[in-house]
Formats: C-alpha cells, sequence, structure tokens
DNA sequence: TTATTTTCGTATCGAACGCTACGAAATAGA
DNA sequence: TCTATTTCGTAGCGTTCGATACGAAAATAA
C-alpha cells in the first residue's frame, strides 16, 4: 500500500513546485533513525534533522510520523518475495535457516547501519496507542515464521527431514534465535560471537537418521 | 545501593509526617508499567497514576524516574545470588538452563504480568541521553550468561561435557533464545509453542558422547 | 500572461513531557 | 505546647512533543 501510495505521489504529479529533497534518501536517512532509536523515541525534530527537510515537508512527504515508519520499515524488511524466495530455493531448510541466521548477523553488527534489528528495537517497547504499529511489526515476524514452517513441513513430505521433526518448533526456533542475536548485537556483541551462537544453536537441527 | 538507599530512607527517620502510601506497592506498580511499556515510554503521571501518588511523592520516595527505573529494574530481577545459586546447585549446566529457560517463559507469559522480559523490553529501543539505563541493563544480561559461562566450564572440567563444548557459545545460546522468547510472548505467542522451542533449542546440548 | 497546483520556509499550535516551588498538614522530640 | 522535620496536594515551571496555518515561491496548463 506503501508503495502505490508513492507511485501515485511521484506519477500523478502534473503541475506544482518540484519537491527539492530526495525522497528515497531522505527515507533511508528515517530508516536509520528509526533503527537506532526506535519508533516512539525518535521525534520528528530528530528526523526532520537527519533527513534535511522540514516538518511540513515530511508531512507532506509521507504524511505523518506513523505511515513514515511504515514506510521505513518496508524500506528496512525488504521485498517480501526476495526472503520468500531465499527460503524457497535454498538446497534445504537447514540451509535456509543457516542463511538467514547469518545474514542476520551481517546486518545486526554491519558497521555502517546500527546494531540489532530494527523491527525488533523499535517496537519493543511502546505505549497504547503505538499498539498498530506494534502488531505490524509482529506480522512481519509472523510472515517469516510462516514461510519456514512451510519449507520444513515440504522437506518432512520429500524424506529430506525425519517425520519427528516439529516443523513449528523448529520455525519458532530459527525466529526466537533472530530476536535474540538482535539483543545480544545491541550488547555489543561481535560477530563472531554472534556466529558461534548461530553455529551452536544449528545443531538443534533432526538429520535425517545420524544419530 | 538502592537497598541501602532505602535502608537510610527507612531506618533514619525519626520526625515528620509519615508517608501515607506503601512505597512497596507503589514500586511494584511501577515496575509492572515498566514491564509493559518500557522505560521511556512510560510517562511521570502513567506512574503516578498507578501508583496513586502525586509527583512529587514520587520524586521524594525514588529520586527521578531514572532512579525509579533501575529499582523496579531490581526488584524485577530479584536478588542475583538467588539466580546464580541455581545455576550452580542445578545437577549439571543443562539442568540449568533448562530450569532458566522454562521459568522464563513461565515469567514472559503470566496472566498478571506483561508479556515479554523487562529487561528485554525496556531498552530495546531509548534515545542517546538513556544510553546509561541500557547499559546497567546490558549488564544484567552480561552477568547471566557470564555465570551460565562458568557453570559450563565446571562441568568441562568435571567430564559431564566433552572437551569440544564451546561454553562461551552455549551460555551465549541460552541468553539468545531467553531473549527471543521475550519477543515471541510479547507477539503472543503461548507458554505451549515457546515450550517446544526451548525443547528443540536444547537439542544443541552437546551430550558426553551420544554420538 | 494568467490561473492552477504543489512545495517551500516561518512561525507557531495545544498537549504532554520531566520535574519542582510553595505553603499547609502531620508526625517526633524538647 | 513549641519547634524541627518530613510529606502532603496544588499549581505551574521551561521544554519538547506531533502536527499545521499561512503566505511566498516555483513549477505546469491554458
Amino acid at each position: 500500500m506503501n508503495v502505490s501510495d508513492e507511485r501515485r505521489q511521484t506519477a500523478q504529479r502534473k503541475s506544482g513546485r518540484p519537491r527539492s529533497f530526495d525522497r528515497e534518501a531522505a527515507l533511508e536517512k528515517a530508516m536509520l533513525l528509526f533503527w537506532r532509536h526506535g519508533y516512539e523515541t525518535t521525534s520528528i525534530s530528530d528526523l526532520t534533522r537527519a533527513m534535511g527537510i522540514t516538518a511540513p515537508s515530511l508531512y507532506t512527504a509521507f504524511g505523518d510520523k506513523r505511515r513514515l515508519f511504515l514506510e521505513a520499515a518496508q524500506l528496512y524488511a525488504g521485498e517480501p518475495d526476495a526472503e520468500n524466495a531465499a527460503i524457497a530455493n535454498a538446497p534445504t531448510a537447514y540451509d535456509a535457516a543457516s542463511t538467514i541466521l547469518h545474514g542476520a548477523i551481517v546486518t545486526f553488527t554491519g558497521e555502517t547501519t546500527p546494531p540489532g534489528c530494527l523491527l525488533a528495537s523499535a517496537t519493543a517497547s511502546g505505549s497504547a496507542d503505538a499498539a498498530d504499529v506494534r502488531a505490524i511489526v509482529a506480522g512481519y515476524r509472523q510472515q517469516l515464521r510462516e514461510q519456514m514452517r512451510a519449507r520444513l513441513e515440504r522437506d518432512k513430505a520429500a524424506g529430506m527431514l525425519p517425520q519427528s521433526a516439529d516443523a513449528a518448533a523448529l520455525s519458532g526456533l530459527v525466529l526466537t534465535v533472530m530476536q535474540g542475536l538482535s539483543v545480544l548485537a545491541r550488547d555489543g556483541a561481535s560477530p563472531e560471537d554472534l556466529s558461534s551462537i548461530v553455529d551452536t544453536a544449528l545443531h538443534a537441527w533432526p538429520t535425517a537418521g545420524r544419530c
């Protein structure tokens, strides 16, 4: 919906004074600020300062703070089809989980981006009137877990995993570890530390008859 | 230090108008509010309303918002010695990890308390001037991990774990899963769901020669 | 050119923020 | 009783919050 909103905004423009700033660049600045400081603890004046625009420009271009955050979250999460394809196209569910978790470490400890996960940090706390934002963010997580669960069921049906494998628990474990990694990353853990944790966690993966 | 502060406050009192509210009960109300809404997103007026006292009473009894939160966090975390003893006195490090994680599920999904972990939720986001509060909360986590790591080293030395076991990674996994459980609990996951995730995670535990 | 449309910067709006000055009220000690 | 001490409730401090009203500026369309 945000995408179509922007399309409409950039395609429908036929007259009027042109925008004097790069909308995408400003959105990325906003995303980085939300990533570092969270949703409610990032103020409009913080945003306008970082984005290099005034408050009225922000409201004209992005609606309000809530819609700006949702658009920033979408920019952070990327095209959902991309992640889904990565899970679906991996050789095994194990490879998908390993790729996702090690990729998360890279994202969470990147030197040019804030530590941790935007989706985990931005809405962990929040007042009552931000509950809908929290719910939308939780939906991103739910979507990842469901994709992983479906992939696990597929592997079970294909005999690549024992029938005793618990797809719901394993997909939950991947999500749990990923969110936990965000906390440790924000606490300052090194990528090497986090990588050894992920490798250990993946030992919980069932194998098709090793033991 | 908070404890000694309170001792001094309650023991040194020799004259003056007596306090008209229960300090411990008010602190517990504050803790529950920080637990649910986080540190910065809980306002003084939220606190005074829930605690049933006025702002000047709050400041007289607890100092300021930061010190009130730190005291609430200490009430939440409990006596650190208790957790340390639980880890040290468990039959094995595995039992300690299992007890901690399943106990965390009970805490994170209790029906009379907010979902998730106060320490995970309260400071996941935050502005720059709350960095010291975040650092103190991170210290709670670091302490748990270090206790777990020490216990794992002890078990390795006693031959209860293979020498190949990575104590740092395993202790990190316990902490990672625990923090991840908090996120899923806040998203509304059931204790049964979380329990199956923990049981799966514990499959990553090394054994003294099963394979 | 003239009219229309959109964004621009300036200057705020009312509300909520963390926090406190101040005098009345309630206790203990002299 | 009188004084010292502490907490009480009222009222409000200065600041920041998210969000806008308004007229000038800059583009297109007629």
